[in-house]
RNA sequence: CGCGGGGUGGAGCAGUCUGGAAGCUCGUCUGGCUCAUAACCAGAAGGCCGUGGGUUCAAAUCCCACCCCCGCAACCA
């Protein structure tokens, strides 16, 4: 193997998820996207790292900590754990996960934030104004609804303190030409949309500390004020690759897989990935992320999801009816990716009958026991004879690939079932059971060509449904049929 | 005038950018098949595409006005 031929790398994350609740079903579909994203290029060969992590620091994060009794440390630990165990119950392989309260985490960040300063990018201002901690900002007079923030509604406090200011408005013309080129998309284009005419408004630069915040990263120089927490929460991304200003203490993963190949978000976020987190990037010099996916919130029921309601869906509920795949099926599978989605409970049995019991999992039901009874469950391999369907397999594969290859994450899922659905026709077709009493030869041509087609299906399914996805290609690789069992029972 | 999404057969949605014979999934009805998880396959019924106006040979699609739903990430914020 030649020396300097590199691999190619592939670096997707996830956002860094606030830790002031537990995970529910929308921290559960961008991460499971991700994961979708890695696996897939994982199986194309590329060198790929899949990051995830938990923001820990701020008020909110304190305030909810003393209501509890706890440090904030403590409280925090709680609730990453239970963040590492959503990640583990959905099947999400991730190649590390940082906490922003980690060593390495809040070193990358004060050697970042000295650099701009030393870069003169920052200067100090007073600031006087309403503040949500809530937003964890101030809010303008015109965003206050009698007082309150209308987001939160809590009332807006007046506070008046000395801070640091990025200038941000240094970057932007940079960044709007960055997205205009192409050289950072964002995705879908409506979210692009919008980010550009926020660009237009000309944006005030951007605090990037806070005076009366103690839970947090102490700000390297001036001690009194703390890292503004979205200001650090962002730096995430590249404190897990162990970055640093220092040449020394460059980690080899930065030298590696920056800049990021995705940044999965949602569109509520947009605005700091997609204008501040670049603008800071460009402050050091450093390259941007290549590609924004935006993704859109979700409703229960057509319903916001509500304690007072009721309705608020746990991943683990999902995972206890439907299984992990199902699961993941159902999230995945429901609408496009950057689109608002609703998630009813009825049509979620309705789907997973629909397309996991009915039709591929019955499809791999047929197709096994046609073969232990009609070939007594051997698949020899024959690729002279196996011809009849090669033209399929490789357009149900090119298919998945291309659709995969636009980041059509829910469409490249549902052109498997497609295939499925015309196996399922062809068989039909074919009539093997009539076959097998006139034509047991051209039979068993069928039958392996079928088998190919469900390895296929198997093999394009498993970043998607990584443990079915396995046991479908076990089951029809050869040259002995290994019976998978039932994959979906179907649900009432 | 904070921002954004949406109103298409019984249900959930695609189609709207780039006008040109209304599609998909589920459900319902009828028929077929028997290898399969009461599954699969074929066919049928069912829609003046929110309302009113406009542009056009032609509008779900473009323009204007209006009505109605919903969300802004979250666990007592």
């Amino acid at each position: 193997m030649p020396k300097n031929v590199s691999k190619k790398t592939f670096y997707v994350t996830t956002p860094i998820y606030y830790i002031n609740a537990k995970p529910h079903i929308g921290h559960a579909y961008s991460t499971i996207v991700a994961d979708v994203l890695a696996r897939w290029h994982r199986n194309l060969g590329e060198e790929t790292f899949f990051s995830v992590g938990t923001d820990e620091h701020g008020a909110k994060i304190a305030e909810a900590s003393e209501k509890q009794g706890l440090p904030p440390k403590e409280f925090a630990d709680i609730m990453s754990e239970k963040f590492r165990e959503c990640w583990k119950l959905l099947n999400i392989q991730y190649d590390d996960l940082i906490r922003t309260t980690e060593t390495r985490h809040k070193e990358s960040v004060v050697s970042f934030m000295q650099e701009l300063y030393k870069r003169k990018f920052i200067y100090q201002a007073e600031y006087e104004g309403w503040y949500c901690k809530g937003c964890e900002k101030f809010l303008t007079e015109k965003e206050l609804v009698s007082g309150m923030c209308p987001d939160h509604k809590r009332p807006a406090e007046w506070i008046k303190e000395k801070n640091y200011f990025f200038k941000l408005k240094k970057f932007l013309p940079k960044i709007q030409q960055m997205i205009c080129d192409g050289d950072m998309q964002i995705v879908p284009k409506k979210r692009e949309n919008e980010v550009l005419s926020l660009l237009k408004q000309n944006l005030p630069d951007f605090s990037v500390s806070r005076q009366n915040v103690r839970w947090g990263i102490p700000l390297p120089f001036d001690p009194t004020q703390t890292i503004y927490v979205w200001v650090e929460a962002l730096q995430n991304y590249i404190s897990i690759l162990g970055f640093s200003t220092t040449a020394a203490q460059q980690g080899e993963r930065f030298q590696k897989f920056w800049p990021a190949d995705v940044q999965i978000i949602g569109k509520e976020i947009s605005k700091f990935h997609c204008i501040f987190w670049p603008a800071l990037l460009l402050a050091l010099a450093l390259p941007l992320p290549k590609k924004f996916l935006v993704g859109g919130f979700f409703t229960f029921d057509g319903q916001k999801m509500s304690k007072s309601l009721g309705n608020v869906l746990a991943p683990k509920t999902l995972v206890e009816r439907f299984g992990v795949d199902g699961t993941r099926f159902l999230l995945l599978s429901q609408f496009p990716y950057g689109e608002d989605g609703d998630i009813a409970l009825a049509g979620c049995v309705e789907r997973y009958n629909a397309h996991l019991a009915d039709n591929v999992g019955n499809l791999v039901s047929r197709i096994g026991t046609m073969i232990q009874k009609y070939l007594q469950g051997r698949i020899e391999t024959h690729p002279e004879k196996q011809i009849i369907l090669e033209e399929t397999n490789k357009s149900i594969e090119e298919r998945f690939s291309a659709l995969m290859a636009r980041d059509q994450i829910q469409e490249a899922l549902l052109s498997l079932f497609e295939a499925s659905t015309k196996l399922n026709q062809h068989i039909e077709e074919v009539k093997p059971w009539k076959l097998a009493k006139t034509h047991p030869t051209i039979l068993k041509q069928h039958l392996l060509s079928w088998s190919h087609t469900l390895h296929v299906i198997g093999r394009c399914l498993a970043p998607f449904l990584p443990n079915t996805g396995e046991r479908i290609q076990r089951a029809f690789r050869g040259p002995e049929f290994q019976n998978p069992g039932i994959l979906f029972p179907k649900i009432s």
